[in-house]
This record gives structure tokens, C-alpha cells and sequence, in this order.
DNA sequence: CACGTATATGCGCTTATGCGGTTATAAGGG
DNA sequence: CCCTTATAACCGCATAAGCGCATATACGTG
């Protein structure tokens, strides 16, 4: 799917809803929704699924404009898009009141699954040491 | 696609966008949000397409809960869905504020070519008179 | 019931999408 | 520098989406 360039006000709409119209996608932003920030490995391990997957699946948020990217050391975090304006915003504010866990009991699943997280807070922890506290 | 059966409320919503994620699917509920109700040949002339194509992308609104149909005689009419709650309605909503023909160049010239509509106030004219009255 | 008009659908084709698996890049530490 | 860890990009495949064309269905009328 191409993103770049400029294609009409309508195009740019719809590409933005085909970035919503994938489970998996609608499930990252949900976790970023209500954490702010997290790494890749985090998500990946909330959503349970592979790291060729999550990375694709952010990269196409990033692309659609949806969520914003920051290195960190090794880590790259991921939160969604704020600042500007366009359609993007209007957006995420309605997907905030859609994606609830509280009525939603796959969210709520996978909320639990990020409590083990390395991340939550800004810091990751290096994985030898997330196996360390497993324990 | 499939919208029929319980998936599961994440994989509802993302079917709902994914009925967005189509610029002609955002030109016929841009239609449909400001003029209430259309049948499939205004909105055929309107966007300039085939009829078969009209009519695929209006019953994929439909099996997605967007829209509402109601024949009148030959002719079926088109709506935006209202009266049921769940997450189409605050979709709708926000499409409302988001496709304005006032900054979208490709809606506004959609519009104008709806003037020579035929259903314009529930009643459909038969071609026929529809040729008459475009002399 | 044949006929015309309006709409829906089946079919074949082309293209887009999602995924797993693999490889490439980037950063940090011995 | 090499090695490890984290992330991104690439490739091939299976499947789905969208389109045009032809055809089917539905309704009204004579």
C-alpha cells in the first residue's frame, strides 16, 4: 500500500481507515491509547505474536500517520500521533472512546499480558534481565 | 469479505473500517450524510461510475451496517443507518464533520453533479422524463 | 405473461494485503 | 572489531478486494 504523495482529501481518508481496518492493528493502538509510549518488544509480547509482525504492522500505522516513532538506545518507542491537525486526530480521539477494555474481553486479555512489560514507564530493560525477574 | 457471524468486537470495528478504507464507498456516505436519501442511479450519475459498481459498494455499506435500504417500486433507496446504537453511529458522526464538500474539491464537484438527480425528495422520475427535463 | 427499467449478482481477471520465514540494519558492550 | 539484542526490510505464497462484463432478479405496465 502506497501512502506518500499527495492523492486528494478523499484518499487520504480512506487510506487512513484501511490502516484501521486490520485486528492487529486496531489492537497496538488500543495499548497505545492508554500507555503513551511503548517498544516494539512490548507490544509484541502483549499482542502475543511474532516481531516480524509488529514491526510491519507499526511501520504501517507510522506510514498512515497514525503514531509517531523515537529511538531509544536499542529500543524504539511508538506512541500515537499528536500535534497536528487533519482528519488523523478526530480519529484517534474516537478510536480512544471505541477501544475500551472494559468492554472489550480480548483487550482486556491482552492489557494483562503487558503488565510483564520492560518498557512501561520509559525505560526498557534489556531482555536478560525481563527472564531474570520472571523467575 | 464476510461480515456476517459473531467475530468478535474488535473484529466488527475493524470491519467497519474497512467498508471506509474505499474512496468510493467515502463518496457515497459523503452523499448520503448531507441529502438523507438517494437511490442507486443518483448515485451512479452522481460519482460517474457503473451502475455495478454503485450497487456492490452500497450492499457492502449495508452488510457492514452503514446504510439502510427501502424499495420504492423499481427504484431502492439509500440511507444512512440510524435509530441502533454501537460504534457505526459515532463513525457516522465523525464522517459527517470530516467529508464537507466546503474544503474537498472532488465532493463538491460530486455534489454539483447531483443537481440532475431524480430522487431528489423521495420520488424517483423514470429515465425517460429524466431525458425530457434535461433539454 | 411478455416487456422495459432498475438493481443485484456471478465470473474471470488483475492487483493488493497479510503472513511466516529469512536476511539486513542499527545500537551498545566486551 | 566482533557479538548480541532490537527492529526493519525483503521474498514468496495464499487469499481477498475491486473491476468490467454479462446475466439474473424484481417490479410496474400493458
Amino acid at each position: 500500500m502506497r501512502l506518500c504523495g499527495y492523492k486528494g482529501a478523499m484518499r487520504e481518508t480512506a487510506d487512513i481507515f484501511k490502516a484501521l481496518s486490520d485486528e492487529t492493528r486496531l489492537q497496538i493502538l488500543a495499548l497505545l491509547l492508554r500507555h503513551g509510549e511503548l517498544c516494539v518488544c512490548d507490544i509484541e509480547s502483549a499482542l502475543d505474536t511474532t516481531q516480524s509482525k509488529t514491526s510491519r504492522h507499526l511501520r504501517y500505522l507510522l506510514h498512515a500517520g497514525l503514531v509517531q516513532d523515537r529511538r531509544v538506545g536499542v529500543w524504539v518507542h511508538y506512541r500515537v500521533a499528536g500535534g497536528q491537525d487533519g482528519p488523523q486526530k478526530q480519529i484517534l480521539s474516537l478510536l480512544k472512546r471505541l477501544l475500551v477494555p472494559e468492554q472489550n474481553a480480548e483487550l482486556a486479555r491482552i492489557e494483562a499480558r503487558l503488565q510483564q512489560s520492560c518498557c512501561e514507564g520509559g525505560v526498557c530493560k534489556p531482555a536478560s534481565e525481563r527472564a531474570l525477574a520472571a523467575r
